[in-house]
Order: C-alpha cells, then sequence, then structure tokens
DNA sequence: CAACTATATTGCGAAATCGCAGAGTTTTCA
DNA sequence: TGAAAACTCTGCGATTTCGCAATATAGTTG
C-alpha cells in the first residue's frame, strides 16, 4: 500500500542522480556506499522501475527516469522550503498573495475572512484584484480567484465552498404596481443572474441597466424599481425587502481555486484553505 | 549537519497534524504509537523546536508550527507528485510551458535550444510568446523568461548563462563616407545598446530607425547605414561585416528566470534548465 | 465518581538496517 | 599488456530501530 513509501529513498534517488555514481553519492550522504546500493536497490523493487544503468565507469540515469528525478527535484526544493522555515530565516507564510473576485464577494464577503486570515498569518499580505471582467476561472492575473462558476476548468485546483443565491428585491414600503425592473448589464448579462432576468423579464419592463450588482442595489434602494441581487447584498440593505411573489431558487457554485501549478505554494495554499473555510462558515448567509 | 535531515519525519509530523493525536496518526501511518511518539520527539530535539501542544484531549498544533506544517505540505504535495510519475498516471514532464523573450532571441537563438529540448521531453509543449514589449523582467506572462537584464527582480529564480554582446555592422563594399547610421528606437531606446547609441553616435548621423534589431538588420543590408546589432544577428547575415573602425565592447547578462513560486514545477524546471545549459554552450557565439 | 480516552515513558525481544570488509568486473592509464 | 583505479555487488556482525506491553497521568463524559 502507502504504508511502503519511504520519502528518504528519494534522497539517495537524488543523490546518485547528481553525483554520478553510487560511491561518490554515498560519501556526499556521509553513508556507506553498500547502504545506498541497498536503498536504490529495494525502492526499484518496491516501485517494479529500473532507475539506473549500471556500469563500471558509473551509475546513469535511463532516460525514462528523468521525469521521475524532476519530480524528486521537486520533492527536493519544498524540503529545502522546509529546512528554511526551521532555521528561522524564512517563514513560508509570508510575501503577497493577490487575490481576485467580483466587486459584490469583494465587498461583502471577502473583507472578513481577509481579516480573519491575517490574524492567523500577519506576514501574509493580501493584495485584493477587483475584476468583473472576465467570468470564467481560467485567466488569473492572480494567486488566488472567488468567483460564481458551473465548474472549475482544468489547470486550476480549488472548491466549492458555498453557493451563491440571488433573490429579487424592491423598496420598503409601496412600490407602484407597474413598477419596472432594473436590468443587469455588461458581463453580468452573461451570468446565470443575466439569464434568469432574460428569461423572466420582458425587456420592456426593464427601465434602468448596471453592470455592478452593488450599483444595481442603490439604485433599487432609490425607488427605482425591482432588482435580481445576490441575497448577500440585498439581506444587508435596510432599505429593501424580497419581492415576495417572487420565489427565486436562483443560485451558483462560488469556487475559491488558484493554478495548479502554484497550487501548493504555503502561501498560497493558506489563503486559499482560509477562504475555502470561511466561505463554508458563511454558507447559509450566501445561500440566502 | 544535514546528514540526520531525515525526510521520512516530516510524514510523521504532518500525520500527527492532520490526525489530531498521535494515536490516531499512528493507526493512519500503520505504525506504532510510540515510534511515532519517538520520531516526533526526536525531530523535535534534533531541530530545537515544539511543535505540538500535548494535551490530554490530543495533540494540537502550536500556532507558531504553522508555517512549518504548510511547507511540509507543500513537500506532500510533491512526494504526491512522484507517486503520480510512478504510477505512469503523469509523468511529470508534460503539459504547456509559456516561454517569453525579444524578437531577435527568439528568431536566432531560442528556437535550436527548444528544438534540442523537445527531444527529451517530448510532452512538454513549449508556446513561445514574443514579447519586446518591457523590458523588465519582473511582470510575467508565461512561465519562462529570456532576457537581456542588468540584474535578477526579487521574486524570480533563474541564472545568467551567457552575455549577448553587440557590434557595429555595415553593409559589405563600399559604405559612402559620409554614411549614417540605423537608430534604435521604442524600448530598445532604453535599452544597454540604445544607451550607446545616445552616447556614441550623433543625432544629426542617424538616418533612419527601427524598435527591433532584426529589422534594423535588414535596414542595414539594404544599404542604409550602419548598425548596431546583438552579434547573432550581424554574424549570421552575410550581407553584413563589422564596422573595423568601430570596436565595441558592448554587452549585457542574458537572464533566464521563471517566478520563483512555480520555479520548481517540473516541466517548468526541465525547460529553464534546459535554456540555460543550452545558452551556457552557446556562450561564445552569444557574446560575438 | 467511574469509565473512557488521550498522552508520556520505559524495558525488552525481534526485526530491519547499517557499516565493514571482501569479491568480481570494467575502464583507464602507463 | 598489465597494473591501478573505479565501480557494482554481497555476506556477516554490530547497531539501531521498531513493535509490544506495561505503567502513570490527566482531561472528558455519562
Amino acid at each position: 500500500m502507502n504504508h511502503n513509501s519511504s520519502w528518504d529513498d528519494l534522497r539517495y534517488v537524488l543523490a546518485v542522480a547528481e553525483a554520478g555514481s553510487v560511491n561518490a553519492a554515498a560519501k556526499q550522504l556521509g553513508v556507506n556506499h553498500a547502504t545506498v546500493l541497498r536503498r536504490i536497490a529495494g525502492f526499484e523493487d518496491r516501485h517494479g522501475v529500473t532507475l539506473f544503468e549500471r556500469t563500471a565507469r558509473g551509475t546513469r540515469v535511463s532516460p525514462e527516469t528523468r521525469p521521475l528525478l524532476e519530480a524528486a527535484r521537486a520533492v527536493q526544493s519544498a524540503v529545502h522550503g522546509v529546512e528554511r522555515v526551521l532555521s528561522g530565516h524564512d517563514s513560508a507564510l509570508r510575501g503577497r498573495v493577490r487575490v481576485t473576485s467580483t466587486d459584490t464577494i469583494m465587498q461583502y464577503v471577502l473583507p472578513r475572512l481577509i481579516g480573519r486570515f491575517r490574524k492567523r498569518a500577519p506576514e501574509v499580505f493580501v493584495d485584493l484584484v477587483c475584476t468583473n471582467a472576465h467570468l470564467d476561472l481560467s485567466r488569473l492575473d492572480a494567486e488566488v480567484t472567488v468567483r460564481p462558476a458551473l465548474g472549475l476548468p482544468k489547470g486550476l485546483r480549488g472548491a466549492a465552498p458555498a453557493r451563491l443565491g440571488f433573490a429579487a428585491y424592491e423598496p420598503v414600503g409601496a412600490l407602484p404596481p407597474a413598477a419596472g425592473w432594473i436590468g443587469l448589464g455588461g458581463t453580468l448579462s452573461r451570468s446565470v443572474a443575466g439569464q434568469w432576468m432574460a428569461d423572466e423579464v420582458p425587456p420592456d419592463r426593464i427601465v434602468a441597466r448596471s453592470d455592478s450588482f452593488v450599483v444595481a442595489c442603490e439604485m433599487a434602494a432609490a425607488g427605482i424599481g425591482r432588482v435580481l441581487l445576490p441575497c448577500v447584498v440585498g439581506d444587508a440593505d435596510q432599505r429593501l425587502v424580497r419581492s415576495p411573489d417572487r420565489g427565486t431558487d436562483i443560485s451558483v457554485d462560488l469556487w475559491v481555486a488558484s493554478h495548479a501549478d502554484m497550487a501548493d505554494v504555503p502561501r498560497i495554499r493558506a489563503v486559499r484553505e482560509a477562504l475555502i473555510e470561511g466561505l463554508a462558515a458563511d454558507r447559509d448567509r450566501l445561500a440566502g
């Protein structure tokens, strides 16, 4: 099973590959060369592979071993990271992490989560990048993205710890019976909420439009009309109530993701996990 | 020293941290709980740290241990990469790597190096992105960058395996004694070569201008005038010879770098190292 | 308060590992 | 061509480590 996985064997494999011979590797590792030989043989036996071509003038890596060596070097580099942490020169949770999200989430959800995270990792500088522009997750100009989406594109790693729920809202008090709707423009028109608007609300009922839920909320509060909002936005505004006759059950998965290549950089992983954990805790409020 | 560094100890540390107790970790690891206890104690002794707060209701990680755990998780993830390679499901040298460079280097230097690399790692798709726009290395829209620069900004990892040399060139045969120079425009005017032009060539001697060495080379070959070119460009063009009276010794370090966060992703590392190795082999040709 | 669960610690026999020395083989150099 | 220098491999004794079991302590829960 997994129990025979000995991380230490990788050290020996790497040493032999870099030193070019078992003897040199043994000297470099400070152990007897017989030990190196046995551990290499054990590793090869356990995994059923042949790593090296043993010649009398040294040990050469066979070509198909190269990917394994590269993966092992990644382990070595990560171990160096651990050693830096142990030596105190580096903290592994220090540096800048850019988080990108929509204006709505960034204004109503993230600040509290980031604040909570920074108490645990005060040396991580979180840089919020607000971009409503692209709805797809794949183009990243940040290390972590928080976005509503239908799925997780490959090449990214993350989770959808909550769903973002929507509801129709209108100003408190009497709204004229013939009051119209505030439409969703820009990239919001291609979102799930925009799709619902296109399906349910005739175009001639739309009396205004905004490409931002935050602005649309203000417009509704000013009495312009009804509006479809994320529940976190609408519920937080005392001037709005849910439209009684409009029971909607729209919701979208809210994804937290980062590049697969950088997903396990400690500080990036820490931010991502903290956001996932925080969103899961806010699950009910987000779903509405 | 480094000899007692046992990568396996990290497995035990991680298991205890995740399982929440020594017993659970021992069960998960398939070993006796005394072994876990001894290895944790040994790790703490060797490194002079206290990882866990031992309470009677479990083992809690002390707050200052969190960075170490995150670094250890990065090791775990890298080991998973090794296991994927061993299982044959993944090759660790597969995927896309974007390489960005200037038009000159991309045309005269990189193709051969990339071709040689792809024979060793045929599953790595190298995507060349030609951008003369930014001379500084720090803004990356690619995984690997190859650029002349004065130094390596922090946050990047790489090396300068060669220097890019420049020389003055003129068309073969008679050039009118009063022939002018082809100037360097655009971003090239702020490069080292552009600086030399500004210092050595009076503005009134400049009869034409280009923001690309490749185009400037063609202009010189067409008889328009002298031009300062990278030696790899000028020497490759049979229609040009070095200007005899213009002995220049301009050169700039040629850096190959990638984001520190992604520097040890196997396929990215492989591309970077291959380029560094290839440029070092071409050192003389590049220096001129 | 008692039962349960958790950790810390230690002694001892078994098992795995290591270091040492020596054998066998190929390359290199004089 | 022959000796020296590498290297890979393999027994054997010594050392280390591990598993097991037992003991003591403390917090949690019914």
